[in-house]
DNA sequence: GAAAATATACAGACCTGTCTGTTTTGTTGT
DNA sequence: ACAACAAAACAGACAGGTCTGTATATTTTC
Protein backbone atom coordinates (compact mmCIF):
# COMPACT_ATOMS: atom_id res chain seq x y z
CA UNK A 1 0.00 0.00 0.00
CA UNK A 2 2.92 1.99 -0.91
CA UNK A 3 1.64 6.00 -0.77
CA UNK A 4 -1.97 5.24 0.03
CA UNK A 5 -3.95 6.04 2.92
CA UNK A 6 -6.18 8.92 3.30
CA UNK A 7 -3.37 10.67 1.89
CA UNK A 8 -3.83 13.76 4.19
CA UNK A 9 -3.61 16.01 0.87
CA UNK A 10 -0.12 17.27 -0.17
CA UNK A 11 -2.85 20.55 -1.23
CA UNK A 12 -2.99 20.99 2.41
CA UNK A 13 0.44 21.27 2.97
CA UNK A 14 1.95 23.45 0.35
CA UNK A 15 -1.27 25.71 1.72
CA UNK A 16 0.35 25.26 5.25
CA UNK A 17 4.19 26.22 4.03
CA UNK A 18 2.84 29.43 1.90
CA UNK A 19 0.51 31.17 4.26
CA UNK A 20 3.24 30.43 7.09
CA UNK A 21 5.80 32.20 5.16
CA UNK A 22 3.54 34.89 3.79
CA UNK A 23 1.98 35.52 7.39
CA UNK A 24 4.96 35.97 8.81
CA UNK A 25 6.32 38.00 6.41
CA UNK A 26 4.00 40.18 5.45
CA UNK A 27 1.32 39.90 7.85
CA UNK A 28 -2.13 37.87 8.79
CA UNK A 29 -3.75 41.28 6.80
CA UNK A 30 -1.22 42.07 4.59
CA UNK A 31 -1.38 38.79 2.70
CA UNK A 32 -4.67 37.96 0.79
CA UNK A 33 -6.14 34.04 -0.19
CA UNK A 34 -5.24 34.62 -4.06
CA UNK A 35 -1.67 35.70 -3.01
CA UNK A 36 -1.33 32.51 -0.89
CA UNK A 37 -3.18 30.11 -3.47
CA UNK A 38 -1.40 31.95 -6.35
CA UNK A 39 2.08 31.14 -4.22
CA UNK A 40 1.17 28.21 -3.10
CA UNK A 41 -0.02 26.89 -6.55
CA UNK A 42 -3.41 25.35 -5.68
CA UNK A 43 -6.99 26.66 -6.84
CA UNK A 44 -9.01 28.48 -4.10
CA UNK A 45 -11.50 25.84 -3.72
CA UNK A 46 -8.71 23.34 -2.34
CA UNK A 47 -8.27 26.01 -0.01
CA UNK A 48 -11.30 26.71 1.25
CA UNK A 49 -11.87 22.81 1.24
CA UNK A 50 -9.57 22.23 3.84
CA UNK A 51 -9.94 25.51 5.53
CA UNK A 52 -13.17 26.83 6.35
CA UNK A 53 -12.30 30.36 6.39
CA UNK A 54 -9.63 32.32 6.41
CA UNK A 55 -9.80 33.12 10.21
CA UNK A 56 -9.44 29.31 10.42
CA UNK A 57 -6.44 28.80 8.05
CA UNK A 58 -4.63 32.07 10.25
CA UNK A 59 -5.23 29.30 13.73
CA UNK A 60 -3.99 26.12 11.44
CA UNK A 61 -1.06 28.54 10.33
CA UNK A 62 -0.21 29.01 14.12
CA UNK A 63 -0.78 25.50 14.97
CA UNK A 64 1.87 24.55 12.52
CA UNK A 65 4.06 27.42 13.18
CA UNK A 66 3.89 26.24 16.99
CA UNK A 67 5.37 22.59 15.54
CA UNK A 68 8.17 24.30 13.21
CA UNK A 69 9.43 26.72 15.61
CA UNK A 70 9.41 24.58 18.93
CA UNK A 71 11.60 21.92 16.72
CA UNK A 72 13.70 24.75 14.97
CA UNK A 73 14.64 25.88 18.43
CA UNK A 74 14.86 22.73 20.06
CA UNK A 75 17.39 21.61 16.92
CA UNK A 76 19.32 24.86 18.13
CA UNK A 77 19.87 24.64 21.42
CA UNK A 78 20.81 21.25 20.82
CA UNK A 79 23.66 22.42 18.32
CA UNK A 80 24.81 24.88 21.27
CA UNK A 81 24.15 22.35 24.20
CA UNK A 82 26.76 19.92 21.78
CA UNK A 83 29.09 22.25 21.82
CA UNK A 84 29.36 22.70 25.68
CA UNK A 85 26.77 24.96 26.46
CA UNK A 86 24.84 24.12 29.58
CA UNK A 87 20.84 24.67 29.00
CA UNK A 88 20.44 28.35 29.90
CA UNK A 89 23.74 29.72 27.53
CA UNK A 90 21.97 26.99 25.07
CA UNK A 91 18.71 28.55 24.71
CA UNK A 92 20.36 32.70 25.13
CA UNK A 93 22.48 31.23 21.59
CA UNK A 94 19.76 29.89 19.96
CA UNK A 95 17.80 33.32 20.48
CA UNK A 96 20.20 35.00 19.27
CA UNK A 97 20.70 32.96 16.03
CA UNK A 98 16.74 33.57 15.78
CA UNK A 99 17.17 37.27 15.52
CA UNK A 100 20.07 36.75 13.32
CA UNK A 101 18.17 34.94 10.73
CA UNK A 102 16.91 37.25 7.47
CA UNK A 103 13.59 36.40 7.80
CA UNK A 104 13.13 37.54 11.53
CA UNK A 105 10.30 39.48 11.99
CA UNK A 106 9.19 39.26 15.47
CA UNK A 107 7.01 36.55 17.33
CA UNK A 108 4.08 35.31 14.33
CA UNK A 109 1.63 34.54 17.87
CA UNK A 110 2.21 38.04 19.45
CA UNK A 111 2.00 39.36 15.66
CA UNK A 112 -1.46 37.37 14.94
CA UNK A 113 -2.45 38.98 18.14
CA UNK A 114 -1.51 42.32 17.64
CA UNK A 115 -2.81 42.37 14.11
CA UNK A 116 -6.50 40.86 14.95
CA UNK A 117 -6.98 43.47 17.91
CA UNK A 118 -9.31 40.66 18.86
CA UNK A 119 -8.56 38.58 21.93
CA UNK A 120 -11.59 36.62 21.72
CA UNK A 121 -10.30 35.43 18.44
CA UNK A 122 -9.47 31.89 18.14
CA UNK A 123 -5.73 32.60 17.24
CA UNK A 124 -5.63 35.07 20.00
CA UNK A 125 -6.50 32.58 22.57
CA UNK A 126 -3.81 30.04 20.49
CA UNK A 127 -1.40 32.80 21.13
CA UNK A 128 -1.79 33.22 24.71
CA UNK A 129 -1.86 29.42 25.28
CA UNK A 130 1.39 28.97 23.29
CA UNK A 131 3.20 31.80 25.52
CA UNK A 132 2.29 29.71 28.35
CA UNK A 133 3.65 26.78 26.97
CA UNK A 134 6.88 28.69 25.78
CA UNK A 135 7.21 30.21 29.46
CA UNK A 136 6.68 26.23 30.98
CA UNK A 137 9.96 25.30 28.30
CA UNK A 138 11.64 27.72 29.60
CA UNK A 139 11.38 27.12 33.14
CA UNK A 140 12.42 24.01 32.77
CA UNK A 141 15.83 25.13 31.04
CA UNK A 142 16.42 27.16 34.53
CA UNK A 143 14.85 24.75 36.72
CA UNK A 144 17.69 22.34 34.95
CA UNK A 145 20.68 24.95 35.79
CA UNK A 146 19.60 26.64 38.90
CA UNK A 147 17.14 24.14 40.56
CA UNK A 148 13.50 24.06 41.23
CA UNK A 149 13.59 26.83 43.88
CA UNK A 150 15.34 29.43 41.99
CA UNK A 151 13.80 28.69 38.65
CA UNK A 152 10.43 29.55 40.62
CA UNK A 153 11.75 32.79 41.78
CA UNK A 154 13.15 33.88 38.32
CA UNK A 155 11.67 32.28 35.54
CA UNK A 156 8.77 34.71 35.18
CA UNK A 157 11.22 37.80 35.43
CA UNK A 158 13.36 35.82 32.50
CA UNK A 159 10.62 35.33 30.26
CA UNK A 160 10.01 39.37 30.19
CA UNK A 161 13.20 39.53 29.00
CA UNK A 162 13.43 37.52 26.43
CA UNK A 163 9.97 38.69 25.24
CA UNK A 164 11.02 41.85 25.45
CA UNK A 165 14.33 40.67 23.12
CA UNK A 166 12.17 39.65 20.82
CA UNK A 167 10.29 42.83 20.20
CA UNK A 168 13.42 44.85 20.45
CA UNK A 169 15.31 42.18 18.09
CA UNK A 170 12.09 42.93 15.62
CA UNK A 171 12.32 46.85 16.09
CA UNK A 172 15.70 47.70 15.84
CA UNK A 173 16.71 44.87 13.45
CA UNK A 174 19.61 44.04 16.21
CA UNK A 175 20.28 40.44 18.14
CA UNK A 176 22.13 43.04 20.94
CA UNK A 177 18.68 42.69 23.06
CA UNK A 178 19.37 38.46 23.29
CA UNK A 179 23.08 39.72 25.21
CA UNK A 180 21.39 42.24 27.71
CA UNK A 181 18.35 39.56 28.35
CA UNK A 182 21.09 36.80 29.02
CA UNK A 183 23.45 38.80 30.95
CA UNK A 184 20.29 39.84 33.10
CA UNK A 185 19.21 36.36 33.63
CA UNK A 186 22.48 34.95 34.61
CA UNK A 187 22.47 38.23 37.44
CA UNK A 188 18.97 37.38 38.42
CA UNK A 189 19.65 33.95 39.01
CA UNK A 190 22.99 34.28 40.46
CA UNK A 191 21.36 36.67 43.16
CA UNK A 192 18.44 34.55 44.27
CA UNK A 193 20.51 31.68 44.44
CA UNK A 194 23.18 33.82 46.89
CA UNK A 195 20.39 34.37 49.16
CA UNK B 1 -9.22 88.73 19.83
CA UNK B 2 -11.13 86.00 21.82
CA UNK B 3 -11.23 82.65 19.66
CA UNK B 4 -9.18 84.13 16.38
CA UNK B 5 -6.26 83.42 14.82
CA UNK B 6 -5.30 80.53 12.41
CA UNK B 7 -7.24 78.51 14.11
CA UNK B 8 -5.07 75.63 13.83
CA UNK B 9 -8.21 73.69 12.44
CA UNK B 10 -10.95 72.23 14.53
CA UNK B 11 -11.40 69.44 11.83
CA UNK B 12 -8.29 68.44 11.95
CA UNK B 13 -8.05 67.87 15.95
CA UNK B 14 -10.99 66.01 15.79
CA UNK B 15 -9.61 63.54 12.69
CA UNK B 16 -6.63 63.10 15.32
CA UNK B 17 -8.37 62.31 18.25
CA UNK B 18 -11.00 60.08 16.76
CA UNK B 19 -7.92 58.01 14.51
CA UNK B 20 -6.08 57.73 17.94
CA UNK B 21 -8.27 56.18 19.44
CA UNK B 22 -9.72 54.17 16.79
CA UNK B 23 -6.50 52.78 15.95
CA UNK B 24 -5.30 52.18 19.46
CA UNK B 25 -8.64 50.26 19.91
CA UNK B 26 -8.81 48.20 16.68
CA UNK B 27 -5.64 48.45 14.62
CA UNK B 28 -4.59 50.95 11.78
CA UNK B 29 -5.25 48.32 8.95
CA UNK B 30 -7.91 47.53 11.04
CA UNK B 31 -9.82 50.90 10.58
CA UNK B 32 -10.56 52.76 7.53
CA UNK B 33 -10.83 56.24 6.45
CA UNK B 34 -14.64 56.08 5.89
CA UNK B 35 -15.14 55.41 9.74
CA UNK B 36 -12.96 57.52 11.13
CA UNK B 37 -14.41 60.64 8.92
CA UNK B 38 -18.15 59.60 10.32
CA UNK B 39 -16.50 59.25 14.11
CA UNK B 40 -15.34 62.33 13.67
CA UNK B 41 -18.07 63.82 12.25
CA UNK B 42 -15.95 65.95 9.10
CA UNK B 43 -15.69 65.50 5.58
CA UNK B 44 -13.68 63.20 3.37
CA UNK B 45 -12.02 66.32 2.00
CA UNK B 46 -11.31 67.85 5.12
CA UNK B 47 -9.21 64.91 5.97
CA UNK B 48 -7.18 64.38 2.75
CA UNK B 49 -6.70 68.13 2.76
CA UNK B 50 -5.23 68.19 6.54
CA UNK B 51 -3.00 64.94 5.90
CA UNK B 52 -2.06 63.96 2.30
CA UNK B 53 -2.34 59.99 2.81
CA UNK B 54 -3.93 57.52 5.38
CA UNK B 55 0.15 56.46 5.94
CA UNK B 56 0.62 60.54 6.41
CA UNK B 57 -2.05 60.05 8.96
CA UNK B 58 -1.10 57.16 10.74
CA UNK B 59 2.52 58.81 11.30
CA UNK B 60 0.84 62.23 12.47
CA UNK B 61 -1.79 60.12 15.08
CA UNK B 62 1.57 58.12 16.32
CA UNK B 63 3.35 62.04 16.86
CA UNK B 64 0.07 62.98 18.65
CA UNK B 65 0.01 59.80 20.29
CA UNK B 66 3.74 60.24 21.50
CA UNK B 67 3.01 63.45 23.52
CA UNK B 68 -0.72 62.34 24.93
CA UNK B 69 0.81 58.85 26.10
CA UNK B 70 4.10 61.14 27.72
CA UNK B 71 1.68 63.56 29.35
CA UNK B 72 -0.26 60.79 30.79
CA UNK B 73 2.68 58.44 32.05
CA UNK B 74 3.85 61.57 33.36
CA UNK B 75 1.49 63.07 35.63
CA UNK B 76 0.50 59.28 36.51
CA UNK B 77 4.38 59.01 37.99
CA UNK B 78 4.01 62.59 39.81
CA UNK B 79 0.79 61.33 41.95
CA UNK B 80 2.73 58.11 42.78
CA UNK B 81 6.07 60.15 43.63
CA UNK B 82 3.67 62.61 45.81
CA UNK B 83 2.53 59.55 47.94
CA UNK B 84 5.84 59.33 48.66
CA UNK B 85 7.16 56.78 46.32
CA UNK B 86 10.67 57.30 44.46
CA UNK B 87 10.71 57.78 40.89
CA UNK B 88 11.57 53.86 40.06
CA UNK B 89 8.59 52.78 42.04
CA UNK B 90 5.91 55.31 40.77
CA UNK B 91 7.23 54.18 37.30
CA UNK B 92 6.45 50.60 37.85
CA UNK B 93 3.12 52.25 39.81
CA UNK B 94 1.89 54.06 36.54
CA UNK B 95 3.11 51.03 34.54
CA UNK B 96 0.70 49.07 36.51
CA UNK B 97 -2.09 51.83 36.29
CA UNK B 98 -1.75 51.81 32.38
CA UNK B 99 -2.00 48.22 32.35
CA UNK B 100 -5.03 48.85 34.32
CA UNK B 101 -6.91 50.90 31.90
CA UNK B 102 -9.33 48.99 30.15
CA UNK B 103 -8.49 50.92 26.88
CA UNK B 104 -5.34 49.40 27.32
CA UNK B 105 -4.12 47.15 24.42
CA UNK B 106 -0.48 47.04 24.67
CA UNK B 107 1.89 49.67 23.24
CA UNK B 108 0.74 51.49 19.95
CA UNK B 109 4.06 51.93 18.51
CA UNK B 110 4.66 48.63 18.36
CA UNK B 111 1.48 47.75 17.32
CA UNK B 112 2.08 50.09 14.58
CA UNK B 113 5.30 48.35 13.50
CA UNK B 114 3.58 44.86 13.46
CA UNK B 115 1.03 45.89 11.73
CA UNK B 116 2.80 47.80 8.93
CA UNK B 117 4.92 44.81 8.77
CA UNK B 118 7.32 47.30 7.28
CA UNK B 119 10.53 48.90 8.75
CA UNK B 120 11.16 50.85 6.08
CA UNK B 121 7.61 52.88 6.22
CA UNK B 122 7.83 56.29 8.41
CA UNK B 123 5.76 54.95 11.11
CA UNK B 124 8.42 52.34 11.94
CA UNK B 125 10.90 54.63 11.58
CA UNK B 126 9.27 56.86 14.32
CA UNK B 127 8.29 54.14 16.44
CA UNK B 128 11.55 52.90 16.97
CA UNK B 129 12.82 56.48 17.45
CA UNK B 130 9.97 56.73 20.44
CA UNK B 131 11.33 53.60 21.62
CA UNK B 132 14.79 55.37 22.35
CA UNK B 133 13.31 58.45 23.58
CA UNK B 134 11.35 56.07 26.09
CA UNK B 135 14.90 54.58 27.08
CA UNK B 136 16.04 57.72 27.88
CA UNK B 137 13.17 58.52 30.01
CA UNK B 138 13.53 55.40 31.63
CA UNK B 139 17.42 55.76 32.19
CA UNK B 140 16.97 59.12 33.98
CA UNK B 141 14.40 57.18 36.18
CA UNK B 142 16.94 54.87 36.99
CA UNK B 143 19.36 57.64 37.36
CA UNK B 144 17.74 58.97 39.87
CA UNK B 145 17.60 56.06 42.55
CA UNK B 146 20.70 54.44 41.67
CA UNK B 147 23.56 57.26 40.13
CA UNK B 148 24.84 56.95 36.39
CA UNK B 149 26.73 53.98 36.86
CA UNK B 150 24.21 51.35 37.82
CA UNK B 151 21.57 53.06 35.28
CA UNK B 152 24.70 52.20 32.71
CA UNK B 153 24.64 48.76 33.70
CA UNK B 154 21.29 47.92 34.00
CA UNK B 155 19.15 50.36 31.96
CA UNK B 156 18.58 48.14 29.08
CA UNK B 157 17.96 45.42 31.14
CA UNK B 158 15.30 46.92 32.54
CA UNK B 159 13.99 48.47 29.29
CA UNK B 160 13.72 44.67 28.45
CA UNK B 161 11.74 44.23 31.72
CA UNK B 162 9.28 46.67 30.47
CA UNK B 163 8.88 46.07 27.23
CA UNK B 164 8.01 41.95 28.16
CA UNK B 165 5.48 43.50 30.50
CA UNK B 166 3.66 45.54 27.92
CA UNK B 167 3.11 42.27 25.70
CA UNK B 168 2.20 39.98 28.24
CA UNK B 169 -0.36 42.27 29.84
CA UNK B 170 -1.66 42.86 26.47
CA UNK B 171 -1.26 38.83 26.08
CA UNK B 172 -2.85 37.79 29.24
CA UNK B 173 -5.58 40.57 29.92
CA UNK B 174 -3.52 41.07 33.67
CA UNK B 175 -1.30 43.94 35.13
CA UNK B 176 0.74 40.98 37.21
CA UNK B 177 3.62 41.15 34.70
CA UNK B 178 4.63 45.41 36.11
CA UNK B 179 5.06 43.54 39.73
CA UNK B 180 7.18 41.33 38.17
CA UNK B 181 9.19 43.43 36.07
CA UNK B 182 9.54 45.87 38.91
CA UNK B 183 10.62 43.03 41.31
CA UNK B 184 13.55 41.66 38.86
CA UNK B 185 14.76 45.24 38.03
CA UNK B 186 14.85 46.10 41.58
CA UNK B 187 17.01 43.15 41.98
CA UNK B 188 19.12 43.86 39.15
CA UNK B 189 19.42 47.30 40.35
CA UNK B 190 20.74 45.80 44.04
CA UNK B 191 23.22 42.96 42.65
CA UNK B 192 24.70 45.89 41.01
CA UNK B 193 25.30 48.23 43.67
CA UNK B 194 26.57 45.52 45.85
CA UNK B 195 29.95 45.20 43.50
C1' DG C 1 -15.41 87.69 -0.32
C1' DA C 2 -11.98 84.24 0.75
C1' DA C 3 -10.91 80.13 3.26
C1' DA C 4 -12.48 76.23 5.29
C1' DA C 5 -15.60 72.57 5.83
C1' DT C 6 -19.43 70.22 4.01
C1' DA C 7 -22.15 66.42 1.30
C1' DT C 8 -22.06 63.19 -2.21
C1' DA C 9 -20.85 60.55 -6.02
C1' DC C 10 -17.49 57.82 -8.11
C1' DA C 11 -13.25 55.35 -9.96
C1' DG C 12 -10.38 51.53 -9.49
C1' DA C 13 -8.39 48.27 -6.81
C1' DC C 14 -8.66 44.58 -3.58
C1' DC C 15 -10.94 41.44 -0.46
C1' DT C 16 -13.44 36.96 1.03
C1' DG C 17 -16.16 33.43 -0.27
C1' DT C 18 -19.24 30.81 -3.79
C1' DC C 19 -20.43 28.51 -7.92
C1' DT C 20 -19.71 25.71 -12.07
C1' DG C 21 -17.46 22.73 -14.74
C1' DT C 22 -13.12 20.20 -16.15
C1' DT C 23 -9.11 17.41 -15.35
C1' DT C 24 -6.17 14.70 -12.73
C1' DT C 25 -5.33 11.00 -9.47
C1' DG C 26 -5.85 6.80 -6.75
C1' DT C 27 -8.52 2.75 -5.76
C1' DT C 28 -11.20 -1.12 -6.84
C1' DG C 29 -13.39 -4.97 -9.38
C1' DT C 30 -12.69 -8.03 -12.90
C1' DA D 1 -3.38 -5.71 -16.54
C1' DC D 2 -7.12 -2.79 -17.53
C1' DA D 3 -11.42 -0.43 -17.28
C1' DA D 4 -14.63 2.02 -14.30
C1' DC D 5 -15.53 4.95 -10.71
C1' DA D 6 -15.05 8.32 -7.01
C1' DA D 7 -12.45 11.69 -4.70
C1' DA D 8 -9.50 15.35 -5.05
C1' DA D 9 -7.49 19.23 -7.34
C1' DC D 10 -7.87 22.32 -10.91
C1' DA D 11 -9.34 26.80 -13.59
C1' DG D 12 -11.83 30.76 -13.76
C1' DA D 13 -15.75 33.64 -13.45
C1' DC D 14 -18.48 36.19 -10.32
C1' DA D 15 -21.11 38.35 -6.41
C1' DG D 16 -21.02 41.63 -2.87
C1' DG D 17 -18.47 44.13 0.04
C1' DT D 18 -14.49 47.14 1.49
C1' DC D 19 -10.79 50.11 0.77
C1' DT D 20 -8.14 54.59 -0.60
C1' DG D 21 -8.25 58.57 -2.97
C1' DT D 22 -10.45 62.16 -6.27
C1' DA D 23 -13.75 65.27 -8.20
C1' DT D 24 -17.56 68.48 -7.93
C1' DA D 25 -20.53 71.48 -6.10
C1' DT D 26 -22.68 73.57 -2.01
C1' DT D 27 -22.65 75.67 2.58
C1' DT D 28 -20.60 77.63 6.60
C1' DT D 29 -17.38 80.70 8.99
C1' DC D 30 -14.29 84.45 9.71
Amino acid sequence: MSTTRPRKSDARQRILETAERLFYAEGVRGVGIDRIIAEAGVAKMSLYNHFASKDDLILEVLRYREEQFDQMFARSMSRHADQGMNPLEAFFEALKDWFEDECFRGCSFINACVELADVDHPASKFSAEHKQRFFAMLKEVVTSVAGPQVAEQTSEAIALLVEGAVIMAAIEQSSHSADVAREAALTLIAKTQRE
